[in-house]
DNA sequence: GTGAATCTCAGGGATTTTCCTGAAAGAAAA
DNA sequence: TTTTCTTTCAGGAAAATCCCTGAGATTCAC
């Protein structure tokens, strides 16, 4: 089984990735940021990449939807430090096959990587079960407070925003151009109902999209 | 060399942990928070813990404070996520060997717990080297106020700007000029080490000065 | 297919931020 | 008292933000 290891934090990404070689796994490489994993993705194919959810440039949910969109068939498996409701719902709506705690053993992870590969859906335990009934009944139903709902691109700016990226350093990073990036904070600020930067941090450390 | 690893994440934990194994270094146990720390710790007399700073009941820094209480010959290295000068201060304060981030490579902490075994002290780079000089030089002096501790009119005007005020209004607010008001914005971004509002945001709610 | 939403990009202009240097007055500390 | 720190303010220049309209492309649902 052929995957990559995203993560930040390199000393967590290395000592990770050494074990699951241990496990049997082959991991062809590991990104650092959410920008440099879709990269390594789109030129690697693995069968599987495994995302950490606070990464800077893209975080896991991000990269996961923007894998989808891509039409590549890789699957993700999301790891995070906070069993967050709301993020495992927009985890698994973005598609991920898996949501593990790192809080949990690293053979959870394994095994959650095995039931990726059975095309079964892993969540660590710890993470109620029902969840996923929500999740679904949720999907089915209907999007009410989709009013103001942040767009995927939006969130992906937001972040970068919030992140202190120059729009210049935001337009270099997603391949747009400069002129995009202001329509996509003006809508934002628009959205939010703010005039300025600082609104759109509040609301994005608020919203978990970064830690202040 | 016989060392205890403590982390609250699990899968970080022991995936570090085999490294270290690997590595020569002799891994007595492994502990989750703070508590069980320093039980082992008594237990076991390792010659060295490795500390993740954020961690239930004690954090690494109190885990270090306490472990020099008890007068063991223990020596501490504290593991984190954020190069937090204030942190860093504190590590060394309380007498931790080394301070290692967790964006670094895991050969960064081999390498401390082989300086610490020399008896020597071992910070990551990224953190500034001068670091240790300010703090020990603040050691002997005073115990006021750290160096760029923010004065009073700072913290207001950090307020001010985090909260999404214009500066102009900022000027208006506190009856001085909009140049004045700018100089304290520009010398905050220079103390803060950051080069736009977004950062000034991200600071003021880490520092509780504003609510997200 | 039609409509709605999203994403993309452009022009332009007013305003603001960012980054320098420099400096004077008052308060606090050495 | 001298020095240091804080606070105040200025000028100027480059860059970025803010706000608006408009518009082609694509996608997705109905």
């Amino acid at each position: 089984m052929r995957i990559i290891v995203a993560d930040d934090h390199t000393m967590f990404r290395h000592s990770l990735t050494m074990l699951l070689k241990r496990e049997g796994f082959d991991v062809l490489a590991e990104a650092s940021d959410g920008v440099e994993t879709i990269a390594l993705a789109l030129r690697l194919k693995p069968d599987a990449v495994v995302l950490d959810m606070n990464m800077p440039n893209l975080n896991g949910v991000e990269v996961t939807r923007e894998l989808a969109r891509l039409g590549l068939n890789i699957r993700t498996i999301i790891l995070t430090m906070f069993e967050d409701d709301v993020s495992v719902r927009e985890a698994l709506r973005a598609g991920a096959c898996g949501y593990v705690l790192k809080t949990q053993a690293p053979t959870d992870l394994v095994q959650a990587l095995h039931e990726l590969d059975q095309g079964r859906i892993y969540l660590s335990p710890g993470i109620t079960n029902n969840m996923v009934d929500v999740c679904l009944r949720r999907d089915e139903s209907s999007d009410e407070e989709s009013s103001d709902a942040l767009t995927s691109r939006e969130r992906q700016i937001l972040q970068l925003v919030a992140e202190g990226k120059a729009t210049k350093e935001i337009a270099r990073l997603l391949n747009l151009t400069v002129k995009t990036v202001e329509s996509h904070r003006s809508r934002l600020m628009r959205k939010l109902d703010t005039g300025n930067i600082a609104g759109l941090v509040r609301h994005a450390v608020r919203q978990g999209i970064i830690r202040a």
